[in-house]
DNA sequence: TTCTTTCGTTATAAGTTGTAACGCAATGGA
DNA sequence: TCCATTGCGTTACAACTTATAACGAAAGAA
């Protein structure tokens, strides 16, 4: 085959087909539950037959891994253009908020109930460290040098996942602390286990987020 | 019928036929998933067929909402007997985290993705309610009166959830704070999210407990 | 025009949940 | 002891699902 720079019709079509199984899917999800997608629902839908779609898709796994490689993909580029005017780890939680809010099935695609045995990609837990940089940009930015808790201390010892990154411990800290609280408010608000307690949750959101580590 | 006091031998095997049931359910629940229960595996499993298990259990998300139910029931049990030498946050964050690490799934079908469409039944919810006052009570005992925070001010006002439990504002506030923090570190835990990141997730989590809001 | 690749089809296999109809066995009362 | 009722487990079946195989038609390349 020949370089042609541009893509061949041919493939041109397949990515589009490819781009409205996956819109459908994220309808489906969002209706039924990622559990409950159908493949064959979604042929009956684009007017096609059930079999069709394995032209696309090998199987029902690597549908759901391309949904998920995408809603990294989505919140890795929420958080760069969040970054885009400076490090601040406030733009950042907002940001995460409201991108969680915006569809919280893609949330909990990323952060909700492991499925047993299934392993992410490289090139996904690769998003998910780009992600991890920026938050460690923002966090190194209001962070100061030496450890002044027992766990700074064990982080400065144990930081390989920080891959390189030159945040001093306190920002580290940080970093996972931002990781675990908002996701702990964002899961429960997403999951519906606030829903009728009275109070609003986005201020116990800016609350945590106000009680951040300082250093 | 006449009252006999004991079961009848039927009710006795009955019973007995639906626990085995369940206890299949939550080794096939720890191998694939919740998504993946299989009611036939079950049955085959037991040497019976199929539809035998309707007996028992009227459709698949009637066996998934006892599971649910037991779930909860486990954990608040585990939350009172953590609590029967006195109200001690702490004592009850150990609790927890030792409950979750001792069946991830359990924990999962509790606090992990929603179902969408699926509604807890008002028992369950009335054994969530029973978690929640233990911990407010746990949360009360450190707590000082009037609020310092404007979140507190809002919880001030916004207090059905408590279900007129006394708390002062800074102990609604510590036991929503206690709930998502600890809830951020064993989700993110449990479901694999640090692992090899180098890090000891029993140090954050325990740092975390120290991090509580004081007042 | 001809060759080749790709696509969508139907047929089929092996699962799943759940219902229906039947027979057997155990229970409880007379 | 006998009998009627109740409950249990079975097979048969309907309507789904994922996934593979084999075939025909359409589209692109030479």
């Amino acid at each position: 085959m020949v370089e042609t720079g541009t893509k061949s019709p041919r493939e041109r079509y397949r990515t589009q087909v490819r781009a409205e199984i996956k819109e459908r899917a994220w309808e489906q999800i969002a209706t039924a539950g990622a559990s409950a997608l159908s493949l064959n629902a979604i042929a009956k839908q684009m007017g096609m037959s059930g079999p069709a779609l394995y032209r696309y898709f090998a199987a029902r796994d690597e549908l759901i891994t391309e949904l998920i490689r995408d809603a990294y993909r989505s919140l890795a580029d929420t958080f760069r253009a969040a970054s885009e005017s400076g490090p601040d780890h406030v733009a950042l939680a907002h940001a995460l908020r409201g991108w969680a809010l915006d569809d919280p099935h893609r949330y909990f695609l990323i952060y909700g109930t492991p499925v047993p045995g299934y392993h992410a990609p490289d090139d996904i837990t690769a998003i998910a460290s780009e992600i991890m940089t920026t938050l460690l940009d923002a966090c190194t930015a209001l962070a100061s040098g030496s450890p002044a808790t027992p766990f700074e201390t064990h982080l400065e010892g144990h930081r390989q996942w920080a891959d390189g990154h030159p945040a001093p411990p306190a920002a580290l800290r940080r970093a996972l602390t931002f990781w675990t609280r908002m996701h702990g408010v964002l899961s429960l608000e997403l999951a519906g286990h606030f829903t009728g307690m009275g109070f609003d949750p986005a201020l116990l959101f800016a609350a945590e987020l106000d009680d951040l580590p300082a250093h």
